[in-house]
DNA sequence: CGATGACTTGAGGGAATTCAACCGTCGTGG
DNA sequence: CCACGACGGTTGAATTCCCTCAAGTCATCG
C-alpha cells in the first residue's frame, strides 16, 4: 500500500476510504481498490455539530455528501415557515446525486455528523470515468424514489395512528440494515422532527406515542422506544 | 432515409421512433439514428382504453414503458382500499426504471393512451451498451425524485385550497412542457383522482374548485378548467 | 436554583371528512 | 322517443380527527 495516500488507517484524515465502516453500504461499495484511492484523493472528510447544516435549499451545490457517521435531516420549507421532512439519512447514505445546479432541500446535522464532501465537478468527473458506478447510482436513485412513493402514501392515506407505527417500524428497520440492532429503537430527531417528517403536529406525535405505551406496544425511554409488541405495531404499520 | 426501416413515418406500427412527436421530450431524446432503430426493433407499440391496466403493483416487472399519448394514472393501495395516486404520467414519460424485479405501484390508462413496450431485458441489455444513455436515465430519475419531494411537501404541509391549486398551476406547466398551451387546462382525470393524488376526498375537491369559481379564479368547463386569474393560483400555489 | 428547552397533557376549535341527498349527462332498451 | 339507470359531480349537514392554544412536567445546564 502508498504510504503518502494511506499512512494510517485508523486517523480519519487518510486512508479512510479502505477503512471506511460504512463503505459496503454506501455507493462506494462499487468501487475496487484503486477507484477507491482516486475517490479518497477527491474526497474531504468533515465533522458537523448538532443542527449544523451540511447545506440548503435554493443553494448553489457545489458539494455532494457521502454520511458515515450520525444521522442528517432534509427538509423543504414553505415562504411561511411551514416545515416537510422528506427523509433522515444515516450512515451509507448519499445525498445531493441529483443534476441540478442548486440544492431542492436543506440538510442539517441532527446529532453529530461525519461525512465525506466532494465537489460536483471532482463527482461528476468521477462518474463520467466509471459507468459502472452510474448503475449503481441509479439504483440507490431508485430506490430512494420508491421510498418517497411510499412516504407519499403515508402522508396521503394513513391516519395519525398508522404513520407513527409506520416510522417505528420502517425506523427500526433501517437501524437493523446498518448493524445497529438494539432492542430499544434510536430516536436521535425531536418529536418536531418526527411531526414535520409524518406531516403531523408535536403534540399530536406524542399523544400517539403516549397511547402505544399506555396500549403496552412500546415503553418510552430517553432517547428512543422499545417495542414491546413488534407484531402489532407491524399490523399498524400495515402495507 | 432508409425505406425499409421507416416505409411510412404516419403508420404506427413502423418507423414510429424516428417519426414520433414526444422522442424529444422523452428518454429517446438521447438516442441517435443507429440506437434508435434498435430501440424501434425491441420494442412494441400498444394502445390501451380507458382505464385498462398497463401495470399492477406487486406483479413480476417484465417490461418498461414510453408514453406516447394519454396520460396515465400511477397509483399505491392500501389492503383497505385507500389510494394514493403518485403521479400522472404523460406523453414522453418513462415508467418502470427502476431496477426492482416487481412493480411498486398499478398503472392504468386514463383516456386513451400509447405507449412503447419493452421487455425490462431488451431495456437493460440496451442500456448497458450505452452509457452515455445511463446518464440521461439518471437525470429523469432524479427529476422524478424531486417531484416526489415537491409532492410530499404538498401533501404533509399545505391546505386544501393550497393542494387544488398547487395542482392546477403544475399540471397547467406540465401540458405546456408537451405542447398544449390552450387556454383551458384539460383535466382527463375524474375528482376522485385528482383527490388521491392530492390526499383529500372528492368532496373536498369539488368544493374547492367550486369556491375557486366563486370568487372568479376560474371558469370549471367539461373536461377541464380555464384559469381567470393565474397570478392569484400561483400565489396560491405559493412556493 | 432559576432558566431553558424538549416533551407531555388538557381543553376547545376547526378544517376536512363522512354521510346523505341531489343534479345533470349519457347511453340503453322498452 | 323518452324512461331509466348508471355515473360523475355537486351540495348540505353532522361528525371527527387532528390542530391550536395553553399550561404543566421533567431533565439539563449555566
Amino acid at each position: 500500500m502508498i504510504r503518502t495516500i494511506s499512512p494510517n488507517p485508523n486517523r480519519a484524515s487518510f486512508g479512510r476510504c479502505s477503512a471506511c465502516a460504512v463503505r459496503s453500504l454506501s455507493i462506494c461499495g462499487a468501487l475496487d481498490q484503486s477507484d477507491l484511492m482516486e475517490f479518497e484523493r477527491i474526497s474531504r472528510h468533515v465533522q458537523l455539530s448538532p443542527n449544523e447544516a451540511l447545506f440548503t435549499a435554493g443553494q448553489i451545490a457545489r458539494s455532494v455528501h457521502n454520511v458515515t457517521a450520525g444521522v442528517v435531516r432534509l427538509y423543504k420549507l414553505l415562504p411561511d415557515g411551514r416545515r416537510q421532512i422528506i427523509g433522515f439519512a444515516l450512515p451509507g447514505d448519499f445525498l445531493g446525486a441529483a443534476p441540478s445546479d442548486r440544492y431542492s432541500y436543506s440538510a442539517d446535522a441532527i446529532d453529530s455528523v461525519s461525512v465525506c464532501r466532494l465537489s460536483r465537478e471532482s463527482f461528476t468527473q468521477f462518474i463520467e470515468q466509471r459507468p459502472h458506478f452510474l448503475i449503481r447510482i441509479n439504483e440507490i436513485a431508485s430506490r430512494e424514489l420508491m421510498l418517497a412513493q411510499e412516504q407519499m402514501l403515508l402522508l396521503g392515506r394513513r391516519t395519525a395512528e398508522e404513520k407513527v407505527a409506520s416510522f417505528l417500524v420502517g425506523w427500526r428497520e433501517r437501524l437493523a440494515h446498518i448493524g445497529d440492532v438494539r432492542q430499544t429503537i434510536a430516536l436521535p430527531m425531536s418529536r418536531q422532527d418526527i411531526a414535520d417528517y409524518l406531516g403531523l403536529t408535536i403534540e399530536t406525535v406524542s399523544r400517539t406515542l403516549t397511547r402505544f405505551e399506555r396500549e403496552k406496544m412500546l415503553i418510552i425511554v430517553a432517547g428512543g422506544v422499545r417495542l414491546l409488541d413488534p407484531t402489532r405495531a407491524a399490523a399498524m404499520a400495515a402495507a
